[in-house]
RNA sequence: GGGCCCGUGACUCAGCCUGGAUAGAGUGCCUGCCUUCUAAGCAGGAAGUCGGGAGUUCAAAUCUCCCCGGGCCCGCCA
C-alpha cells in the first residue's frame, strides 16, 4: 500500500507545477481545501493563469486535468469549470486512517530548536482568580498545550506582584484586629484567597482615611526595602495566597513551571539589567525639561511612535525608582537570557500533574534553593489584557532600540479582550467581583462549582455517587475551558453562564461525548477480541468515513497554523468539527453490529481509533478532561 | 491629536493574515429519528443589506481609503 508522504501537498504541486509549467511556489499556492464537499483538495491556479496565456480558465483547467504524472494517490483528477478537483485514493484514505489510529506520536509536530516562555496570568496575590482572571489563565495554559504539541518547548511562568499596591494594602489589613469580612454567603469564605478578598472589600473602605493611606505607603516601603521581619510576613502572605489561587487553577488543569517574584527581580537581575539599558545607549538621564532627572527612552526614532506627541518612555523616577517599564525591560531581558545574573529557585509545590512548580528566591537563609535552568527562550509570549497593548510594545520598542530586534520580534503580547458582565466591566479594586447576594458564579471557583451543579443533573442515573462526581467535575470544567477557548482572544466575552455556558451544541461536553462514544466501542471491540486493523483493498469508504480522512490529513497543517499564530481558538474550531465528524460516522456506519463482516469490524474499528486520536490531541490542547465514559 | 480591538441570520460566534465554487456552526424556533455500538446525539426546515460608501481585481466578508457605531490605550499612577 503506498503510503502518502507526509508533505503530500508538496508533492501534489510539485506535480501540478509540471504539468502546468507554472513556478512551484504559484501551484503550492493554488492548493487548497474546497469549499463544498466536491473533491478532497483543488487548486484554482487556472484563473490566474487565464490572462497571460490569453486563454480561458476553464480550457486550462481542462487541458491540465488530462496531464499523467500526478502523485501516486491522487485517483482522479477532474476539471469543474475553471477548478481543478482531486480526488483521492482509497489506499490513500487507509494509509492516513491507519497511521492516525496506529501511531503513538500521530498528530503531533516533530521537535524545533525554539523555547518558548509564556507568562501568565499575573494576577495580584491578595484575591481569588474571578473569571477575567480565568480567561487569562485558560489562554495560557493552552497556547502551552498547543506550542508544546506543535514541536516547541514551553515554560509556564507566573510573575508574582509582591510589591504591589494591593498587596500592601492586604498586609495592612491582616494587622488590623478591627478587620472585618462578611464572607457568610460565600461558600469559599474558608479559602485564603477568599477570605483576602472579603477583607479587602473592607480595607479598602479604611482606605479614604488619609492616616491609613500614610500606613500602607509606609509599609509597601518596607517591604520594598526588605524590611524584617515586614518583608518575610509579606511574603509568606503572599505564597499563602498564591498556593490557594493555585488549587483554583489545578480544578481547572492548569500548571505552571516557575514563579518570578517581584520582590526578586529587584533584588536580583534589576540591577544588570538597568546597566545593559544605559551601557547600549538605548536610555539617556534627563537634565532639564519636565522630565528632569528620570532615565528615559527615546522612542519618536521607532516604528509606530513616531507620531506621538510625547515619545519619551520614563525607566527610572526622578527619585530614583523604577517604573514597571523599566523593570518589564529588565525582565524581558533576561527571559531571552541577555543577562549573565539570575534567580536561585526553590520548590513551592507539587501540583497534581506530578509536576514541582519552583519559585524564584532571594533568601540566603533558605537552605533549598539553587540554581536552575529557566528562561534563556527564543520566543516570549505575555498573556495581557488588551487594554496594555501599549506598554506592552514600548517594551518591545525599547528591546529594538537596544539592538535586540531579533528578541523584539520575538516578543508576542497575546491580548485578550475583558470578560464582563452585562452590566460593565469587572472590577476587583471596587469588589464588584463577589459583592451582592445574587453574583454567585464571579469567581473562578464559584463558577466552576455552578457549573458542577449543572452537569450533574444531566449524568445517567446508573452511576454510582463517585462517578458523578468525577464526571461532573470533568464535564463542568470542559464547558467552561471551551466557553473561554473558543471565541478568538480579542472578542469580548459576556459573562452569563445560564445563557452561554451549554452542554450540548458547539461546547467542551460535545467534544467529550464524542470521544466517549469513540472508547467505548474500542473497548467493547477488544472485549469481543477485536483489534483495529486497516481495510482491505476492496473496503469501499462511504461519505462519513472520507470526511474523518479529510480532516484526518488536515490537521498537521491547522495545528502549524495555529501555532505559529499563537491562536488556540481555530483549534477548538477544528476539534468541534472533528467532534461531528465522528458523530455523523457514528450514525451512519456501524462498527459491531452482527452484520458488519469481521473484517469490516477491524477496518472500523481502525477508524474509530483515528477518530479518537483526533479529537484526543484537539482536547490535551484545549485541556478538556478525556472520559471513557459519560 | 495619534494608535489598537470589535461590528457577519433573533442571539452567541467561525471565516479576513494568504481574495476564488451555493458565507459556515451552535443557541432559539419548526419537522422527523431511541427493541440496534451512550439521544450530552443525528437528519431536515425557516432565518443573512457580511456596519455604510468608494476603490483595486476576471473575482471582495476577505485587500486599500473614507465614514458610522461600541470598547480600550497614549502618566515620574499602579
Amino acid at each position: 500500500m503506498p503510503i502518502p508522504s507526509s508533505d503530500w501537498q508538496a508533492e501534489l504541486a510539485s506535480s501540478l507545477s509540471a504539468i502546468s509549467g507554472v513556478d512551484g511556489q504559484a501551484a503550492r499556492r493554488s492548493l487548497m481545501a474546497p469549499s463544498a464537499p466536491l473533491c478532497d483538495w483543488c487548486s484554482n491556479l487556472a484563473f490566474s493563469q487565464a490572462k497571460e496565456r490569453k486563454t480561458s480558465p476553464a480550457k486550462l483547467a481542462a487541458e491540465w486535468a488530462k496531464g499523467k504524472k500526478w502523485p501516486i494517490f491522487v485517483q482522479k483528477v477532474e476539471a469543474a469549470g475553471p477548478y481543478l478537483n482531486f480526488h483521492f485514493s482509497p489506499a490513500f484514505w487507509s494509509a492516513i486512517l491507519s497511521s492516525a489510529a496506529g501511531e503513538k506520536d500521530w498528530g503531533l509536530l516533530p521537535p524545533l530548536a525554539i523555547k518558548a516562555l509564556i507568562e501568565f496570568p499575573s494576577v495580584n496575590p491578595n484575591k481569588p482568580w474571578h473569571v477575567g482572571h480565568l480567561r487569562n489563565a485558560l489562554l495560557g495554559d493552552s497556547l502551552a498545550r498547543l506550542l508544546s504539541s506543535a514541536g516547541r518547548t514551553c515554560e509556564r511562568m507566573d510573575y508574582i506582584d509582591d510589591l504591589g499596591l494591593q498587596v500592601a494594602q492586604s498586609v495592612w489589613g491582616e494587622g488590623q484586629k478591627a478587620a472585618k469580612a462578611d464572607a457568610s454567603s460565600s461558600p469559599f469564605s474558608k479559602k485564603l484567597d477568599h477570605a483576602l478578598g472579603w477583607k479587602y472589600v473592607w480595607v479598602s473602605k479604611q482606605l479614604e482615611k488619609p492616616e491609613v493611606e500614610t500606613e500602607v505607603r509606609a509599609l509597601l516601603k518596607q517591604m520594598e526595602e526588605g524590611h524584617e521581619p515586614v518583608a518575610s510576613n509579606a511574603r509568606h502572605l503572599v505564597e499563602q495566597c498564591v498556593k490557594a489561587q493555585y488549587e483554583t487553577a489545578f480544578s481547572f488543569g492548569i500548571y505552571h513551571d516557575v514563579l518570578i517574584f517581584e520582590s526578586d527581580i529587584v533584588r536580583t537581575i534589576f540591577g544588570e539589567g538597568l546597566k545593559k539599558i544605559i551601557d547600549s545607549g538605548a536610555a539617556v538621564k534627563e537634565t532639564s525639561g519636565k522630565n528632569a532627572g528620570c532615565l528615559v527612552v527615546k522612542l519618536q526614532d521607532q516604528p509606530g511612535f513616531a507620531g506621538m506627541e510625547n515619545a519619551d518612555k520614563i525607566l527610572i523616577r526622578s527619585d530614583g525608582t523604577a517604573t514597571y517599564t523599566g523593570k518589564d525591560v529588565a525582565f524581558t531581558l533576561w527571559k531571552f537570557g541577555l543577562l549573565q545574573d539570575s534567580f536561585l529557585y526553590s520548590p513551592l509545590l507539587v501540583q497534581p500533574n506530578q509536576q514541582t512548580a519552583y519559585e524564584s528566591s532571594n533568601s540566603k537563609s533558605k537552605t533549598n534553593s539553587y540554581p536552575m535552568p529557566f528562561a534563556r527562550a527564543q520566543m516570549v509570549v505575555n498573556v495581557i489584557g488588551a487594554e496594555q497593548a501599549y506598554p506592552q510594545k514600548v517594551i518591545s520598542a525599547v528591546m529594538r532600540k537596544m539592538g535586540y530586534s531579533k528578541e523584539a520580534d520575538a516578543c508576542i503580547h497575546l491580548s485578550y479582550e475583558h470578560v464582563v458582565l452585562p452590566e460593565g466591566r469587572f472590577s476587583g479594586r471596587k469588589g464588584t467581583w463577589m459583592g451582592g447576594e445574587n453574583s454567585v458564579g464571579f469567581t473562578a471557583d464559584e463558577l466552576l462549582d455552578e457549573m458542577r451543579k449543572l452537569a450533574v443533573e444531566k449524568i445517567k442515573p446508573e452511576y454510582s455517587e463517585e462517578q458523578k462526581l468525577s464526571i461532573s467535575q470533568a464535564v463542568a470544567v470542559s464547558a467552561i475551558r471551551f466557553w473561554f477557548l473558543r471565541p478568538n482572544a480579542g472578542q469580548k466575552i459576556t459573562f452569563d453562564y445560564e445563557k452561554a455556558l451549554s452542554f450540548s451544541g458547539d461546547s467542551g461536553p460535545y467534544i467529550q461525548y464524542a470521544y466517549a462514544r469513540a472508547s467505548r466501542i474500542l473497548e467493547k471491540g477488544r472485549e469481543a477480541g477485536l483489534l483495529p486493523a486497516p481495510p482491505g483493498s476492496d473496503y469501499v469508504f462511504n461519505e462519513q468515513e472520507i470526511g474523518l480522512a479529510r480532516l484526518l490529513m488536515r490537521w498537521p497543517h491547522a495545528l502549524e497554523s495555529a501555532a505559529s499564530k499563537c491562536q488556540v481558538h481555530p483549534i477548538a474550531d477544528f476539534t468541534l468539527e472533528a467532534a461531528g465528524k465522528f458523530n455523523e460516522f457514528y450514525t451512519t456506519t456501524p462498527v459491531l453490529a452482527e452484520e458488519v463482516s469481521a473484517s469490516d469490524k477491524s477496518a472500523r474499528l481502525m477508524e474509530v481509533a483515528a477518530a479518537r486520536a483526533l479529537i484526543g490531541r484537539g482536547m490535551d490542547i484545549l485541556g478538556l478532561p478525556k472520559l471513557e465514559r459519560m
